[in-house]
DNA sequence: TTGACAACATACCGGGTAGTATGTTCATCA
DNA sequence: TGATGAACATACTACCCGGTATGTTGTCAA
């Protein structure tokens, strides 16, 4: 299954560029960055390391590209919803359904997104490394601020209530981001079930931020 | 700063083993299992190899120790409240609040026994280790079992409302672990910060569970 | 005093891994 | 048609790491 889509512009190898990408980060989310080996890689893809090292130019930066892929498909999903006219709760909503949503189908390249931001917290990078990943982490917390000025809106506008904006952040982030450890695909799986499983995800994390009950879904 | 406690009756090395486990646990933290080796561990310790492995069969051997260790910690912070004469709700809050408390003191432990239930789920582990390793996520079960049964009889009682009795609880200890990842300590903390840092986590859990406002701390 | 053992340190080995250097194949285009 | 280069595979190297085998030192009991 191909998860970062094929732009129509790009050229041919985009599409081997994006298997090997793929193929990298189900290793990534089985066994974690530094248990995983570029034959690992290859072994799933029926190749060896020559094709990988045909189109990236080490682990690290192999990781990295996985990692901005993921942020930008979430960035793409949440975009309809960013400049809303509704109160700030509502905006909320409908960003959370969606990056959920997101966490469950792309969540192999939502791991890899996890493991780097924690890599990048623990400092465990080369120096030069360092800063293409400083730049992915800003990517990320720009991505984090547009739900952060939602729960201030939404806080201002008394739909919902906490006391520290950076720690209901943080919390609803880890509530949101939950089933990219959690979460398995079951066989014969429909999509109601996965917007079940979205829901509560969902509730749970309104519930935390002291939000009212919404009725329409 | 040594973790666990030393009992009184054990013999005079135990002291040697717990500084090994402290050592370990506090580079685990910092770079993950696979991306320690035990040189990294014996360097923190300004020794060789030749002391961890006096003490310690092999480097999964030190790593379920720490599980455990860590484990039990948890089980006796929250043993004066598991069968408490109050309403559930009531209990839960105490053994929630002394959680998220051993997550802030122990993360390093913590962060053990996250990344060997991660493993655990993931299944990268050699087949003898596999039984020891059953055994502590066992162990860990039991553990969020006590939570849930709460859980459980706090919704009976009409004073939780969630719709999955599992995904609650999984949602749940997402939200009380969460320090594990993003706390720091902070110069010149006091124990008040740390206990607010706690109330907010542990308003986040109620909030998402559906849970009413409680008054006293 | 000695010898026996715990508690390490030192030295070494084999396997795995990131990265590179060098083929090989096949399509495209002058 | 032949030359060129993309897209790989193969072969190899240097290094790191888990684990072991062996040496060293201090202590303590007989």
């Amino acid at each position: 299954m191909v998860l970062a889509e094929l732009g129509t512009g790009e050229p041919v190898t985009e599409g081997a560029r994006i298997e090997i990408l793929d193929a990298a980060a189900a290793c990534f989310m089985e066994r974690g960055y530094a248990a995983t080996s570029i034959d690992d890689v290859a072994r799933r893809l029926r190749a060896t390391k020559g094709r990988i090292y045909h189109h990236f130019s080490s682990k690290a930066d192999l990781f990295a590209q996985i990692f901005r892929t993921g942020m930008d498909m979430n960035f793409a999903a949440i975009e309809p919803f960013r400049s809303l006219d509704e109160p700030a709760v509502a905006v909320w909503t409908k960003m959370a359904r969606t990056h959920v949503r997101q966490m469950i189908v792309t969540r192999a390249y939502q791991r890899v997104v996890w493991e780097g931001v924690e890599m990048h917290l623990r400092g465990a990078t080369t120096p030069e490394q360092r800063s293409q990943f400083n730049e992915l982490v800003e990517y990320r917390t720009q991505y984090s601020n547009v739900f952060r000025a939602q729960l201030a809106r939404a806080r201002d506008e008394g739909d919902m209530h906490f006391a520290d904006l950076s720690i209901a952040n943080q919390m609803m982030f880890m509530a949101l981001n939950s089933p990219i450890f959690w979460y398995k695909p079951r066989p014969g799986e429909s999509m109601r079930d996965i917007d079940n499983i979205v829901e509560q995800v969902v509730a749970f994390a309104r519930g935390g931020l002291g939000g009212k009950e919404t009725e329409e879904p």
